[in-house]
DNA sequence: AGGGGAGATCTTGCATACATGATCTTGACT
DNA sequence: AGTCAAGATCATGTATGCAAGATCTCCCCT
């Protein structure tokens, strides 16, 4: 067997639990896996102890790995969290943007425009990831950037329920707006604020949209 | 054998390295590990591959497992992620503190004040990272709490040097003393601004010490 | 004498085996 | 009929075995 296929099953295990493949709650049984992987359980015990770290599965010692689900209040934390770090990022970026990272902005910005103009979400929010991404890159500061990543991915699951949030792609692409012009006029502590706001403003919308669908749940589970 | 060894290890082997008695840069064995701890290599091997993920260790593919040693690039990286989360921590903790984590704050600050006093920087050093653990605490948010805890503990190795640092002690618990009246005051941004400030200026002391001992080192190779 | 390469040795990465704790099933009792 | 307990079953946690890559050594060649 040729080596390396821990870091293979890591990937396959973030993108599908990422794409919403897997959903969050769910057990991932480790004979299951290895099957399906057609490896053994080693090399996914290994993958499922790096995606523990990496807080999107959670390992219940004895009792097998689940999907992270957070709960109302983790997810608030965590978009706060996120809030403060883009914060970070934005100060940063907008005293240290090269031109090279400037482009890059502008770039990222483009596809967004072009996605709200053809009104397509499905493409807006990856395009969305990139731009922040631009934003990370930008700091200069690649142990930052990598925390940043980190999180972004870890809330990504939840992200993908915000496709059904009316009219939220034209806000959020509003909001790029001003971001992006702090940073290219180098307003460190304006690039932070917007930052700021629009990623807790994500997170407020998405905790009510979380409202809605629970009621929707329940009201199901009732007539059920 | 009754289960379990895995968080026992990883915590030792934490212990080892933040309490400097491994050393970055220095190779971990896991045949040696295992013998040493009496378990097989299979307990060690998660208790690395966590390690790994929390930033204390780094593994390279077939190469093995090592303490992480962080250049001087990734070391001021670090620092001023850290000044930013701790920032953020300030902020809010400065608008959610209960008068349960005042207390908390002022006790923690009257024990650095008495490590001071007694000119114990044995002391001193823990009381500080208590002191910093009530401000995440004060926070409210244990995503946030939990992050900087993190970061504390990846830092913690090359933190151990600041001992050596003349009169850093004394210039450290005057920051702690501003620190501590904006955030009894509720005042979330001069918070902020005195904790970035506070560990920023322990970044680039530690970064000053390091280039002093590194040319030390470096007479020391050409004399040898 | 110095450098490079072939073979030996060692270590990692993965597979498999086994034991213990968790879960599920079944049956008895209230 | 419902509940609880004991045994069966299963998954996890750890140990051990094995193959392939990395490192080291030693010798040959220039």
């Amino acid at each position: 067997m040729r080596g390396e296929s821990t870091p293979r099953l890591r990937e396959a295990l973030e993108e599908d639990i990422v794409a919403g493949h897997l959903r969050p709650g769910q057990r991932l049984d480790e004979v299951s896996l290895a099957a399906r992987f057609e490896v053994s359980r080693t090399p996914i015990r290994e993958a499922l102890i790096q995606l523990a770290a990496s807080g999107l599965v959670e390992i219940r010692p004895r009792r097998g790995a689940f999907v992270v689900l957070l709960g109302p209040r983790a997810l608030i934390e965590s978009f706060e969290l996120m809030a403060e770090i883009e914060a970070a990022c934005g100060r940063l970026a907008a005293r240290r943007a090269t031109p090279e990272d400037r482009a890059a902005l502008a770039a990222a910005h483009a596809a967004c425009a072009a996605a709200v103009a053809d009104a397509d979400a499905a493409r807006y929010y990856p395009a969305n990831a990139v731009f922040h991404q631009a934003i990370y890159a930008a700091t200069a500061n690649r142990v930052l950037a990598e925390e940043a990543r980190r999180l972004q991915v870890r809330l990504q699951p939840y992200r993908r329920l915000q496709l059904r949030v009316p009219r939220r792609m034209e806000a959020s692409f509003a909001e790029h707006e001003a971001i992006l012009a702090a940073l290219l006029a180098g307003d460190g502590a304006a690039a932070a604020e917007h930052l700021r706001a629009h990623v807790l403003v994500q997170g407020e919308r998405f905790m009510s949209l979380l409202g809605a669908l629970q009621a929707e749940t329940d009201a199901d589970a009732e007539a059920g």
